[in-house]
RNA sequence: CGGGGUGUAGCUCAGCCUGGUAGAGCACCACGUUCGGGACGUGGGGGUCGUUGGUUCAAAUCCAGUCACCCCGACCA
């Protein structure tokens, strides 16, 4: 490709709209334009590099057995009132009205529309396993679009459903899907980590998340390699901390606390630390209110919470008439102390002593409370979220936490969807039985943007090479002047072309630091440097974009370096 | 949806407080000089100042509404 022919600008300023810096050198560098919030159009250049996602998944995908379809885009109301979905996905779907005022709306996600395939097609056990993929525009409503492709509501997606005739079947389809992913997200460079995840919205049993590890993630990922643990930190757990709870040395004693409705307030106007506190949230459940008490610097899991019995799905805290009515207290000053409804506490609280609570009484703290004392000794739980440094799971280990970009995310559904839609092979017996399904998602758009976040330096984006939208950039200095330089260049730009490889020719008429300033910015590997000096030498400079400094090679040592490194 | 911020040329921004009819740098076009790390000169094209209404002799500027975009939050005591 010529660059005077390929309709590229960049841009020298950063757009004052992006704030990560994959969006900023997206738009810098010409990947993407934005349409309105969340809605991009992909440029040629970056398109190339989506193209090569999109190869390296459907290539992997192919080769773990999945068979490529197409699905539309615009999905009828039908389906989803069928599995209920309709109502409950809610904020997320893009809904609209046809001529005829039937419902429809812009798919989210796929599995009505395949199950609905699945029921109609699949007649026999002898036709499973089989595992449907498609790469797809989806489109989801985003509260807060945010981060340029990372969070934009119209986004490329491949995904990915299997049937089996039963669970064991599924944990195989599961496991081969496991692995395709492992294996694409190595082909295309990126360092990732697989962890444990809630299935949210989309359902079913077990459930995890392929993360591009990157500081700017918007999940969190707590993990521990001696107890092989990984898990997203809103599904990560902790066991209770051996030891033992210090003994009392304070009294207990009811104290005016006035205008201390906050742990934050309260340890301001008792010059105390927020660990010395326990805090007791009030939440609606299931036959009246329910106490979840916790440690007051820590905060709780709004998916743990809903798995204690009675506590009320989704997760609600309370009002304050309902506070008022439990405690005896406006809201602020709740405390375990006469409190006459089911408490539930976390682990960590087990190991305080000597703490401050509400008192169930208007601008009152109880200081210098103990178990055992001042209250029962507690049945601990797991409640809140996992901070770095708690113990793990299996208890062999501590816990830490990095920053991850969710890439892909893979699903056991069980029969979640093949129930409610009624999809059922006959088994060996000719009896029914309803299909086991998984899905498997990876959000093609945002990998781009992820491999950016993870690749790139001061002067821009740095690809992977799997990723690059061109091996290689030819760069002729002072072309326009010279009939060497010219001649050279386009000659090399045949035989590079003609080794197959994916070639930018920047035959701009431009001065070479222009050059050279965008060869960086958009982050081909390679750079073959065409001069008149070299050519007397019957040499080329060539530089990988990762190296300090550029060194002169034998042309045709170079051009075999590109080529080794590109077509290997 | 709640809170905050920003809308002036393709991009980054100044001008607004104190009203008088729009600017800079980069980018773009032409010519010339330059030519291995984002050159320089001369000339040129491009903006109903987001939008609607109000105040005023006069509005980018003051007032009100509205739209768009960005950030924070949306159980977080």
């Amino acid at each position: 490709m010529r660059f005077t022919r390929f309709g590229l600008t960049t841009l020298r300023d950063t757009p004052s709209e992006a704030e990560i810096v994959s969006h900023q050198l997206m738009l810098k560098a010409g990947l993407i334009r934005r349409l309105a919030s969340g809605l991009f159009t992909w440029m040629p250049l970056g398109l190339r590099v989506l193209r090569k996602v999109e190869r390296i998944v459907r290539e992997e995908m192919d080769r773990a057995g999945a068979l490529e379809v197409v699905m539309p885009a615009v999905q009828p109301a039908e389906l989803w009132r069928e599995t209920g979905r309709w109502d409950k996905y809610g904020h997320l779907l893009l809904r609209m009205t046809d001529r005829h005022d039937r419902d429809f709306c812009f798919g989210p996600t796929h599995e009505e529309v395949i199950t609905d395939i699945a029921r109609r097609e699949l007649r026999s056990y002898k036709q499973l396993p089989v595992n449907f993929y498609q790469v797809q525009v989806k489109f989801r409503d985003e509260i807060r679009p945010r981060f340029g492709v990372m969070r934009a509501r119209e986004f490329m997606m491949k995904d990915a459903y299997s049937f089996d005739t039963d669970q064991a079947g599924l944990e195989e389809s599961y496991r081969k899907m496991h692995n395709a992913y492992v294996a694409i997200f190595e082909r295309l460079g990126l360092g990732f980590r697989v962890v444990d995840a809630d299935s949210g919205e989309i359902g079913g049993s077990r459930s995890q998340e392929f993360m591009v590890l990157a500081d700017s993630g918007e999940d969190g990922i707590a993990w521990c390699d001696e107890d092989n643990y990984a898990s997203n930190v809103e599904t990560a757990a902790t066991s209770p901390r051996e030891g033992i709870t210090p003994a009392p040395t304070r009294d207990l004693e009811k104290i005016s606390t006035p205008n201390c409705k906050t742990i934050e307030n309260l340890v301001a106007f008792l010059d105390i630390t927020a660990e010395q506190t326990l805090k007791t949230l009030i939440v609606d459940g299931d036959d009246g209110p329910i106490a979840l008490v916790l440690r007051g610097d820590h905060e709780l899991n709004a998916i743990k919470a809903d798995r204690i019995p009675g506590v009320a799905e989704p997760l609600t805290m309370a009002g304050p008439a309902t506070i008022q009515k439990a405690t005896g207290s406006v809201p602020g000053y709740a405390g375990p102390i006469g409190l006459d409804i089911p408490i539930f506490y976390d682990h960590a609280t087990a190991a305080m002593s000597d703490f401050v609570i509400g008192a169930n009484e208007a601008d009152m703290h109880y200081v210098g409370v103990n178990f055992g004392r001042d209250v029962d000794v507690p049945e601990t739980v797991d409640l809140r979220n996992v901070i770095e440094g708690d113990p793990t799971p299996g208890g062999k280990g501590t816990l830490k936490i990095a920053r991850g970009i969710e890439v892909g995310h893979i699903f056991q559904l069980g029969t979640v969807y093949s129930e409610s839609m009624n999809a059922t092979v006959q088994d060996k017996d000719g009896k029914d039985a309803t299909m086991a399904m998984g899905c498997y998602g990876i959000g093609v758009t945002r990998i781009v943007g992820a491999a950016i976040e993870q690749n790139h330096d001061e002067k821009g984006i740095i690809w992977p090479e799997p990723l690059a939208p061109f091996d290689v950039i030819l760069v002729p200095i002072n072309m326009h002047r010279s009939d060497t330089v010219r001649e050279a260049s386009e000659a090399l730009y045949e035989e590079l072309q003609s080794m197959g490889l994916d070639v930018l020719f920047d035959d701009r008429d431009a001065r070479p630091g222009v050059k050279f300033a965008d060869a960086e910015l958009i982050g081909i590997p390679h750079r073959l440097v065409v001069s008149e000096r070299g050519l007397e030498a019957g040499e080329l400079e060539y530089r990988h974009r990762r190296d300090d400094e550029s060194r002169m090679m034998k042309r045709d040592d170079a051009l075999d370096l590109v080529k080794d490194s590109s077509l290997s």
